[in-house]
Parts: C-alpha cells; sequence; structure tokens
DNA sequence: TCCCGGGATTTTGCATACCAAAACCTGTAT
DNA sequence: ATACAGGTTTTGGTATGCAAAATCCCGGGA
C-alpha cells in the first residue's frame, strides 16, 4: 500500500446549485417529513429524564435502550450525544452514558446564565414588540393563570416556558432564542420542583413585565426580567431539601 | 408477536456504586486515554473548515470524509452532528451537511449575544479575581502585544481567544465558560478578517480591562467589555467588504 | 431555445452483524 | 478482610446491506 491518502473529491463551490427563480425566499408549506429516528429517540430519552422515569445517576445501556425504543443501537449512540452535549447525560469514555447528576452549584449557574440572557432578551424585546405580540403575550399570560388558578403543576412549568420563549422570539436574534432555549430547558428540570410555590407570585412579574413591553420601556422590562429570575433563584436556594 | 415491548432493565438508582473513600474529590491524574475517534475527527473537520480549506456551502458527503480521514462512517456522522449542533455545518435532512454559510445578519447576532455573555463575565471576573489570576492577564496580555507587533494575524487571534477565555475561567461558572467558549469558537471565524484593522485598539482595551479587574472594579469591568465588545462589532460592520 | 418529465445515480438513514479493548463483576485463595 | 484471576458486559468502531429520498442526466415536446 503506497498510495497516499486519497484527497476530498471536488465538489464545486456550494455542492448543489443555489435556488433560485420565483419561489426563492417563500416560506414554503415544506412537504410533510417524517422525523429522523435520532430525533425522536432523543425526544424519547429527554422526556424519560425530564418525567424522572430515567433517574439522575442511572446507567443507560445502548443496547437497553435499543431494545426498549424498537430501534437499532445506532440512532440511539446519536441522541445520548446529542443529550450529552446538552446537558441531560455524562457520557463517560468506554462506560457509557449516564444521566446527569445536577448539584446545586450547577443550577446555581444556570439560572445565573439565564437571568444574564433573560434580562437582555427582555430589552430588545421590549424595543421591537408589535401590538400582535403584546397581544400574544397576554394570551400566554391568560393560559398560565389558568393553570395556576387549576394548580396544575405541570402545564404551569410549560406555560412559564412558552411565555419565556415567546419573549425570546420577540427579539429577532436567532442566535440569543437558540441559546436561551437550551439553557432554559434545563432550568426547566431544576425548577419543577418550585413552580408550585413561586407560581403566583412569578405570574405577577409577568404581568407587569409585559405591560413594560407594551409600553416600549427597554429600562423598565429590562429591571423587571432581571428582578425576576433573580427570585427565581432565590426561590431555588430557599426550596425546601436544598443544602443550606 | 403478543408480546409487548419489555420493560427497562432495572439497574438501580446509580448504576454503579459510587466513589467513595479516601480519594474521593481528589483532581486524580487520571491514566492517559486515548481520545475517541468521532472526537479526533470533529477536530479534524472543524479546523478544515476554520481554515476555510472546507468552504461555506460546500457539501460534505460522509463517505468521501471516511476515506480521506481514513476511518469509517460512523465517526464521521457522530462528528457532522456534533458540528451542527455548533453552528459548523447545517444538516438537511437527507441530504446531508453542508459547511455554514454565515450571514452578517446571524454574525450580528451572535456578536450581540458575546457582548452580553462577556460583560457578564467581566463583571464576575473583577469580583473574584485572584493577585495569580492577574498576573496570568498580563502574562496573557504580553503574548497578544507580542503578536501584534509581529503583525501575525492567527496568533493575535489566538492569544484574543486565549485571553477572552482564561477571563471566562475566572467566573468560577463552568455553565457560562462553557456557553461563551462555545459562542466566542464561532466568533473567532467570523473575526479572523477584521484582526489585524482592530488590533491595536482592541489590545489597548484590554489593558485596560486588566486594570480594572485588577483593582476589583466590577462596574468598570463591565462597562470596557461592554464598549470593548461593542467595538469589535462595530469594526465587523466597518469591515471592507459588508454588505452596508 | 427552454421547459418538462422519467429513469439512472448518489447519498442518507437505519439495521444488522461482528470484533477488540476496556471496564466491571465474582469467586477464590491468601 | 484483601488481592488477584478469570469471565462477563458494554462500549467504540468496522463492514455491509438496503430502502427511501434527493439529485442528476438526458431526451422529447412546446
Amino acid at each position: 500500500m503506497t498510495e497516499s491518502v486519497s484527497p476530498l473529491p471536488e465538489r464545486g463551490p456550494t455542492g448543489r446549485r443555489t435556488a433560485k427563480g420565483s419561489l426563492a425566499g417563500k416560506s414554503g408549506n415544506r412537504v410533510e417529513r417524517p422525523a429522523p429516528l435520532r430525533q425522536v429517540v432523543y425526544d424519547a430519552l429527554a422526556e424519560l429524564i425530564i418525567n424522572r422515569t430515567l433517574e439522575p445517576g442511572q446507567h443507560l445501556v445502548e443496547a437497553d435502550l435499543a431494545e426498549y425504543l424498537g430501534v437499532s443501537r445506532q440512532p440511539v449512540r446519536e441522541a445520548l450525544q446529542r443529550l450529552q452535549s446538552e446537558g441531560w447525560v455524562d457520557l463517560r469514555p468506554a462506560q457509557g452514558a449516564f444521566v446527569h447528576l445536577p448539584t446545586d452549584e450547577e443550577a446555581d449557574q444556570l439560572l445565573g446564565v439565564r437571568a444574564v440572557l433573560e434580562t437582555h432578551s427582555a430589552r430588545l424585546a421590549a424595543a421591537c414588540a408589535t401590538d400582535e405580540d403584546i397581544k400574544r403575550l397576554w394570551e400566554l399570560q391568560d393560559v398560565g393563570m389558568k393553570a395556576l388558578a387549576a394548580d396544575d403543576s405541570e402545564r404551569l412549568v410549560a406555560a412559564n416556558a412558552d411565555l419565556h420563549s415567546y419573549i425570546t422570539e420577540l427579539t429577532g436574534n436567532a442566535v440569543l432564542s437558540e441559546l436561551i432555549g437550551l439553557v432554559d430547558r434545563r432550568v426547566r428540570w431544576y425548577y419543577t420542583p418550585i413552580a408550585r410555590p413561586r407560581g403566583r407570585d412569578a405570574w405577577q412579574e409577568h404581568a407587569a413585565l409585559i405591560e413594560a413591553i407594551a409600553a416600549h420601556n427597554v429600562d423598565k422590562a429590562e429591571k423587571i426580567m432581571a428582578q425576576h429570575t433573580e427570585r427565581t433563584r432565590r426561590a431555588f436556594h430557599e426550596r425546601p431539601g436544598a443544602s443550606e
């Protein structure tokens, strides 16, 4: 074998020809595409982790998960790696995946980062929200108040996530939205146990926040969000069972 | 086949027994472990993308990359998926990977997020830096000044990344460091073309920043970092070839 | 000439099978 | 109890096959 490595085949700068013609740029109702299996597996595992079916620290064996989900090891491996990159599992070399054990310190750091990102997000949202956006915010607020009245913890957490998520989308900064999405989803995991006691205050703060955004008062929106996220953080530390 | 899906095997709450005894918590000189192949492939591809061997928009064919790197398709797939999650490539379903085409808008959004994170990072760093840390910061500053004098663009970008990265580590917030690491690495990709003109000013600002951190003046450190990152953003927009 | 359409080709996504190395577990001898 | 030796489990990687989807190519019709 004297042959050296073969060079990468030349495929041109764009690989394929670029889209052109009258349809370019249209949002387009894409044809329905079945989700890749690795994505389905990812969602399934994330759900199992969030609802504590898979307990923190538990060893996840690829073959078992594959059999359980009725797929081969490949999509399971790929899902596990993504779960690792997003902090849901730890992948120990030659040992496999373990459901991540969140420490108090880590949760605090995560809540700190979240506070920074959400605060900035509130400022941007206040700057550019339209009347339509405001209307939608009040609708989401209403969903949350209903969940609060029904004392439904799960729906409450979901509504909270929806509201925060919608605010981040208002910013028009896709990078920021995506990052907050990652952080918030993990925060949500830690947050569940304090959702109930924190609920009433939190949703009052939400109302004040929406008012500030509606008034395009960027400084006020920023300040309220900073307080709101800081209080959530404090609530986490004062939760029953927190290590003092 | 009347058998339903089998339940997940019970493996106990922790899967394995937890470490205990006198060695618990020690940092431990781990035995040398060869890097997983997927990691090697990831690094190799990231390098090829950063140095523009793989051009933005180019179609990356798994089989070709695998042959080029002398590995099978599996580690290549896994590396590509991680590259996607970090914004280096776009993975289009049933079409494969394409080197990400950064748009001006996206770069701006990224620089915006970076500004927020780095600003917060500077504040935390100023609050808790030790004398040792300060010494190290000045050393890194020195490396940058030398690269500036030598007019070595590549080393300049690297030194810049090192300095910023070290500041984020000072915060003691691992989540924040990791997030900034992700964002900064992408920023660095866009940043390279403006490193030279921005250089002299940037390193003067670095010096002022280190002084503020050394004085534990959190507000000043925050303000300087905010200005610093905002000016970098501005420099990007005023770069030669920017679409007005 | 330009557009359209159908078949050949390429590439992905996933399944299956297999293997070496590493880590783990267990039972035995000290 | 501790240490060791051998068997088992699990990962990480390779190779291969295949269906579905997307692309490409080419020839015919407007």
